[in-house]
DNA sequence: GCCCGCGTTGAACACCTGTTTAACCTGCTG
DNA sequence: CAGCAGGTTAAACAGGTGTTCAACGCGGGC
C-alpha cells in the first residue's frame, strides 16, 4: 500500500486512488459513523465498491488503514507542535482546526465507538498530560499531586470525554465551517469554568480530601 | 399501551408481553448498542419479530418507549433519593448499581449515540448539580463561582463524558456482575484525583484566572 | 354453536450490507 | 502486432435489516 511509501501522489499531482479512497472513508466515517456503507464511500471517491475491498481486503481493513493514517497525522502534527514551543501551541492548533476537521471528526467517532485507536489516543493524551503537568510542577505553576499518573489520567479522561459528549449532543453535522464554529463555541463555553476550577478548586477547604485520605491512607507507589 | 396504566403485570404475576418486549429491548440495546436487530430482541422476549413492531409501530417507536421507561425510572429513583437525605444517597445508589445495571448500560448507550434521552439526561444532571452546588455554597462548603450555571454545566459534561469514555474503552460486556466490578473499579480509579482537584485545584495561584478575566471582563448576566 | 376480536405467528417483501467473481479496458513490454 | 499485468467495473451472492400481510388459535359474548 502506498501509505507506507510516501505521500502517494501521482506525477500529475492527483492523489493515488488508494489514498483517495482512504480519505473519502475518513470523511464519510467522520460524518456518518462507522455504520457508513462501502458503496457510499466508493461513490465519494468516484470508484466502484469492489475496488475498495480489492485494495483494503475488507471493511475492517479499511478502518485499520484509516486509523493508522489518522494516528500518523496526529504524531506528525504533535512533534511539529512540540518543536514550535509550549504556550502558543494550543492557539495555533485552534486556528488550524478547520484544516484538520475531517480527522478530528474521525477521532470523535473513534472515541465514540471505542477500539484500538481510541485507546491509543487517550493513552497518548495521558502521557502528554503527565509530561506537561510535570513541567508545570517544575516551573512552580502547577500544584504537586499525590499521584501524578492518576491525576494525568483523570484529566485526560474528563476533558476528552467531556468534549466527546458535548459534540455528540450538539451534532457536528460534518462540514468544516460549522465544525469550526462548533469548536469555537465549545471552547468559549467551557473555558471560564475550567480555568476557575483549575485555579481555585471547588471546595473551600481540605477537609474532604483529608477525610478521604483517612480511608485510603497510602499513596500509590511512585517508583 | 400498558406502560401508561400501571406496572403492567398480569394476574399471575408475570409481566405483560408488551413490557417483557420493552425490557428485553432495553437489555439488548444496552449490551449490543442500538444497531441490535429486532429479531434478536424478539427472541430474547420469547416472541416473534412481527409482534414487536405490531406493539410499537416501528423500531424507532420501540426506542422511544425504552427511552420513556428509563427516564421514568430515573425520575422515580431520583425523587426517592432526594427524600432519603443528602449524604448517604451516592453510596446507597452505588450499592444498588447492580440492580439498575441494565438501565445504566442503556443510558450509557444513549449518551454514546446522542438523541433526546441523552440531552434530557445531562440537562437534568446540570440542573441537579447546580442545586447541589448552591446548597454547598449556602453551607459554606463549596466555593462561590462567577457563573453558577456554567460551572454546573461544565461539571456535568466532564463527569458524565469522562465516565462514558471510560466505559466505552473498558468494554462493559453486559452481565450485571462484571458491570458492578467495572463500576467499582471506575470509582476507585478516579475518586482520588477528583477529590484532590476539587479540594486544591490544579494551579498554584490565580494568575491565569486573572489573566483570563482580563480578556473576558464581564461575568455573564446572572439575573 | 357461531362469530368476532385479540394476541400471535411465520412467511414474504423490498432493500441494504460486505464480499466474491468474471470480465473489461488500458497501457506497457516483448 | 500479440500478450500480459494492473486497475477498474458491473453483476451476482449470501445474509441481514425493518416492515407488511395473511393466517392461525383461542377465549368470551350473543
Amino acid at each position: 500500500m502506498s501509505s507506507d511509501s510516501g505521500p502517494g501522489r501521482r506525477r500529475d499531482g492527483e492523489l493515488a486512488t488508494v489514498d483517495r479512497i482512504r480519505d473519502a472513508a475518513i470523511e464519510r466515517f467522520g460524518r456518518d459513523g462507522f455504520g457508513a456503507g462501502l458503496r457510499a464511500i466508493a461513490a465519494d471517491a468516484g470508484v466502484a465498491a469492489g475496488l475498495v475491498v480489492h485494495y483494503f481486503g475488507s471493511k475492517q481493513g479499511l478502518r485499520r488503514a484509516c486509523d493508522e493514517h489518522v494516528l500518523s497525522i496526529i504524531r506528525h502534527e504533535k512533534t511539529k507542535a512540540l518543536t514550535d514551543g509550549s504556550g502558543s501551541m494550543m492557539f495555533a492548533q485552534l486556528a488550524e482546526v478547520e484544516r484538520f476537521a475531517p480527522y478530528l471528526l474521525y477521532l470523535l467517532r473513534s472515541l465514540q465507538a471505542g477500539g484500538e485507536l481510541a485507546g491509543a489516543l487517550i493513552e497518548q493524551m495521558t502521557a502528554d498530560a503527565e509530561q506537561y503537568l510535570a513541567e508545570g510542577e517544575a516551573a512552580g505553576v502547577v500544584r504537586p499531586s499525590r499521584d501524578r499518573a492518576a491525576r494525568a489520567r483523570y484529566l485526560a479522561y474528563q476533558s476528552t470525554g467531556g468534549m466527546l459528549l458535548w459534540f455528540t449532543l450538539h451534532g457536528s453535522s460534518g462540514d468544516p465551517e460549522s465544525f469550526r464554529r462548533l469548536f469555537r463555541q465549545y471552547v468559549d463555553e467551557i473555558t471560564p469554568a475550567a480555568v476557575e476550577l483549575f485555579s481555585q478548586g471547588l471546595l473551600i477547604d481540605r477537609s474532604m480530601l483529608d477525610a478521604f485520605l483517612m480511608y485510603v491512607p497510602d499513596p500509590p507507589a511512585q517508583d
